[in-house]
Order: C-alpha cells, then sequence, then structure tokens
DNA sequence: GTGGTCTAGACCACG
DNA sequence: GTGGTCTAGACCACA
C-alpha cells in the first residue's frame, strides 16, 4: 500500500498535478479518501520527505521542494528499467531468446493500446 | 523468496531440464545448494504438488507430472503478460503515452539485450 | 519555536534590554518582526504571565514584572545546568570517561569560540 | 522515545558491546525489555537499517553492519558537538561571555564527576 | 521464532 | 486545522 501511494505520488509530480511550493493534501484528508489508515500515509509522507521529495512544515501541511519534479523523474524512470530487465529476465526463463522478447514486447503493447504501434509508425 | 525459487523451477520444466517422470533434487539437497532455509524449499514442493505439477512420492522424493511442462509454460507466460501489464501501466504513469512508451521498450530492450534488435531485423 | 521565543525573550530581561516596568512588544508586532504566527507569540506571553514574568494589561499591552528579571536569571540558569548535564551524560554514553569529557569539552569550546581561553588565562 | 532508543544503540555500538555480525535483540525482545511498545522498537531498527548501521534479516533478525561502529562515533560526536554549541549560545544569552562559559563549564563538570578535573591535571 | 506492514486511535506541538 | 509520535494489536513472509 505504501508503495502504491508513493508510487502515485511521484507521479502526481512528474506530471505537474503539484508542484514546486504546493501543498499536499493532509495526511488525513489523503487517508480518508483513497480509504487507508492516516498513520500509512503519514509514513509515505514521511519518508517522502527524508528522501527530499517533500519538506514538512509543522501546523500547516507538507510543501513540494525544489527538486521534487526531477528526483520524481529519476526515480520513476530506475523503477521503470528494473521493471524492465526483471520482464526480460522472465521471458528468457520462460525460454525465448532476444528476438521472441521483442515481437512478445510488441504483442503485449499492442494489447494494451493498439493506437501506439500505429502512431509509433506514422 | 519462495516466488523465486518456484520461478526457477518452472523455467527448467519449460526448459526441459527436467521432464515428465524425473525426480526434483531432495528438500535438503536444493536448500544447501541455493543456500536457502530447508522449510523454503520444503514449501514450494508443496504448493506445486498441490497445483499439480509435481506428485510425492513418499520416502523416495518429488516427481514430475505429466502436465507439468504444459502448465509451467502457460503459468510463466501469464506471470509475463503480468508484468508487461504493470511495465505499460508504470510508464503510463511516468507521464508517457502509448507512441513514448513503444519507444522507450525499444530503448530499454536494446540496453538490455543489445544483439536481439539486430537478431529480430536480421 | 514557542521556546525558542521564551528564551528569547528571558535573555532580553537578563540582559536588561527589557526593564520592570517596560512594555513588551504588541503579540503581532513581535510575530510579524520574526515572521511566526501570532497564535505562537500570544501563547509564549500567556506562559510568561503565568509563569510571573509578565502582567497582562487590558488594552494597553504586557508589563515586565518586578521579578522579572532575577526569575528570568534563575530560569535559564537552570536550563543551562541541564544542558549541561545533557551534555555530559551524552559524552559518557559516546564511551568517554570524565577526563577525555572534560578535554573534549575544552576542545569544543575552544572551537566555537577561539578567544575565550585565550581570555581566560589572560 | 524513538531518540532515546536510538542513541542508546549507537553508545553500544561505539563501546562494542554489539559488533559488526551480532544480531541485536529482537523487535519484541527489546520491546518488552524497555517496556515500550514494538512499533516503536521497529521503527528505530528501520530507520537504523536505512541509515547503513543495520541488516535486516528477515525471519532471522537484525545484524551489525561492518560500518556501523565508525558511522555511530561520528553520528554522536556530531550530536555532541551540536549541543555543545546549544550550551555555549544559552551561555551567551544567559548573559556570560567566553571566560565566563568556560569557568562555568569547569564547574559544572566538576560538580557531576568530581574526579574528573583531578585526573585531567594529573 | 524473526522482521515488515497495516489498521486504529490516542496525545502533543504548532498555526 | 496541521504533522509527529506512541501504544495496541492484527496479518504476512521467511527460517
Amino acid at each position: 500500500m505504501s508503495v502504491q501511494i508513493r508510487q502515485d505520488i511521484l507521479a502526481a509530480l512528474v506530471a505537474k498535478r503539484y508542484r514546486q511550493g504546493d501543498m499536499l493534501p493532509s495526511v488525513r484528508g489523503l487517508a480518508s479518501e483513497i480509504l487507508v489508515n492516516p498513520n500509512t500515509v503519514a509514513k509515505v509522507y514521511r519518508d517522502l520527505e527524508r528522501d527530499g521529495f517533500l519538506e514538512a512544515k509543522r501546523g500547516s501541511g507538507m510543501l513540494v521542494s525544489h527538486k521534487a519534479e526531477s528526483k520524481a523523474r529519476s526515480e520513476l524512470r530506475t523503477n521503470l528499467q528494473e521493471l524492465a530487465g526483471d520482464l526480460i529476465q522472465k521471458a528468457r526463463q520462460c525460454g525465448l531468446e532476444g528476438a521472441d522478447v521483442h515481437t512478445l514486447l510488441e504483442g503485449l503493447l499492442l494489447e494494451a493500446d493498439p493506437a501506439s504501434i500505429e502512431r509509433s509508425t506514422r
């Protein structure tokens, strides 16, 4: 759960739904909105602060730091590369070699978003 | 850990390193080989038996069942599709739309296995 | 924050920047001067009144009481001794015994205020 | 509370009561020993792991990492210097200048540990 | 048994 | 109202 919340916040930062200097939703507010325990949200906020994404303003709220967007982009990118690495490894384990992995991914991507290939070859 | 061991065994089944009727390594043998607690291996074997990959032969060991290979292939394939789905979702979350996801995947695949594209266009 | 403001006011009393019968700055004035929420200043004033340092004069402001200076001196002195006790305890915890604590303190004091030793041996 | 527990563990590391490769007391064990909630101990352990003092071995315990002692020494030393800085600042606020601070510290140190001066001038 | 995470609800300091 | 911390107790994965 914590991980999911963190990812969502990072995604929101990358998407500029929150920008430097903005206040994030309050711990209790976000918790009740997404139906999790306030402590869980608080832990995520605390970790994000420790990692330099946020500044805690006691009594007022959580502030988005100036490096937040670029750091978020970088963290999500790293996650993505790890996921891709896992996928390629699993595919190999599944008995597929490089070219097969490539065509498999094409297929899966096509299923998930039929228009993407079309756009990419346009 | 359990998950990892299970995946490795399934991969070995798909790769035909174990075939129908073969005996799997003993719990203790495999455990000491991969430096893992025997309980963990035992749990994996127990689960694989429950799922129909193995048959326990009292006093002798675990036997690979006749459906093992095809079931393993199918399970790994399912895992793969889930992973790919996650990856595409994460990529979107990262602010990329369809075409970007596609080109990103190309790039990541290329990094992970430079020869794959070459082979796929050969 | 509250603590810090209280300490500053006590220090000002000891330094006779405010004397018996003087008016302290208004809550709003001090608050805007030190960039702090007026509620915080108000709470400090209220506590100082409760503790006998100040007298509230309705419609005019906070008056420095006659015992203020000596009480302030005593409170700051007590704080100081507690701090010194903490420091000595921490130093012990750090693995230093008596003599080491002593020489460490000399060193730290020297770093913080190079002139102090000079003056003390003058 | 968390802070206190952390300091105690760091002190134990510096004092070599725990060494590289040792197991720390279990979360529940330490918690019941010092009469705090297991979550509080768990948080301290988690933070210490994040800061590189410990390695969590799921299912077995918390391992003291190889850099733990030197890092602990350095953290405690930093705490000490900050404390000393605060003390000196407070002393100034109290109306004492450098030399007075110096003699005050001598006095306090003497109270806390009468033998230290004797030993340091022996 | 171990640590990791989540829920639930309390109290505090600060604005 | 805000975030920070603590207590209490549940469930999970792993050894």
